[in-house]
DNA sequence: CAAAATTATTTCAGGCCTAAAATAATTCTG
DNA sequence: CAGAATTATTTTAGGCCTGAAATAATTTTG
């Protein structure tokens, strides 16, 4: 395809140039990642729902509370699930009627709203979460130790890139409209 | 860190022997896992947003029309897309009343509704898929070449991982109903 | 060939999720 | 301290998505 005149050293820098606009590695790799996330969430998804009846946020959302022994906001929640505040109203309003959430404004705050996890909601989570645990470990069980670190590594600094081309993005937003 | 009395060759087996029931490693792969998708898509939908006044549900099952020059049936799409046939009916009810798909009954077995992009559909999705293209690159900036390459394999083997592990319980379960 | 089984799609009820507007409480500021 | 700005949450309207039931067309089978 080329002359391959001056040496080696250029190689991977020639393959990049070759064709300038080319990203379709990128799309590849991100279609193959979506593929996996999706699988992965699915089939949990379907578990949770046949041995217990109940869903993934539900899950994600009791998972959060059950971190920490003090309670978490609203606010929290949503930042840490990545969704919505009314999202997670809305899901906790399904907890608060099963019992296994408890929701109060706090003393000092009173817009504050903390969420706990009830005894109900503990012991509940804490079997869901074992189980869960398990279905993780069967879903990689193709992978062995390193290479199960090995890719722990590579989406640690994909998700670097992707912080950092969000944030990127957020800052030209901001100046176009200051 | 370790006595390493024995030997090095079993230093893997033992690492792992030494809490049997623990999968920590596999579950923050997951969540990391995750986490990427998830700030992608978030970020992917934002942009179709605001550049182009549509959703990632549309964009995909359009980006699934384009590469089939022939059409393609509803079952076909949501095979492709992961999703259930009804979601695929809903959302191609979107794109025929904005003109960008056309659905008909196929001749030969009219059960079959067959969908295509109509030239106005092509237009548009061309112009959405190379902007698509360039922010997915945006984000994947922070990993050179090899890294990409390194974690496509490693995606590739999760996938077939995957494709095990939930092909095994489905057999699990149709055992148990027979 | 007609009834039964299968296949493809749509409809339905219900949960998830979002952005934007509304509400409510607190903090800042003149 | 009162009005203004800020902060936390909820409400609302609307799209996505699912599993299960319903509908419609085809194929199988007795």
């Amino acid at each position: 395809m080329e002359p391959t005149s001056p040496g080696l050293m250029l190689d991977r820098e020639t393959k990049a140039n070759e064709r300038p606009g080319d990203h379709k590695d990128e799309l590849r790799l991100w279609l193959r990642m979506l593929t996996c996330s999706t699988l992965i969430e699915t089939e949990i998804r379907n578990r949770l729902r046949e041995e217990f009846r109940t869903t993934l946020p539900r899950f994600d959302l009791m998972a959060q509370l059950d971190k920490s022994s003090t309670g978490m906001t609203v606010g929290e929640v949503s930042q840490r699930l990545m969704v919505s505040n009314g999202n997670v109203t809305a899901v906790v309003a399904g907890l608060l009627a099963d019992g296994l959430v408890d929701k109060r404004a706090a003393t000092q705050d009173r817009r504050v709203q903390v969420l706990t996890l009830t005894a109900q909601g503990r012991k509940s989570f804490k079997a869901m979460a074992e189980r869960h645990e398990g279905w993780i470990a069967e879903l990689f069980a193709g992978l062995d130790q390193p290479e199960i670190g090995q890719l722990f590594r590579l989406l640690g600094q994909t998700k670097t890139s992707l912080h950092r081309a969000i944030a990127a993005r957020a800052n030209e937003a901001t100046k176009g409209a200051a």
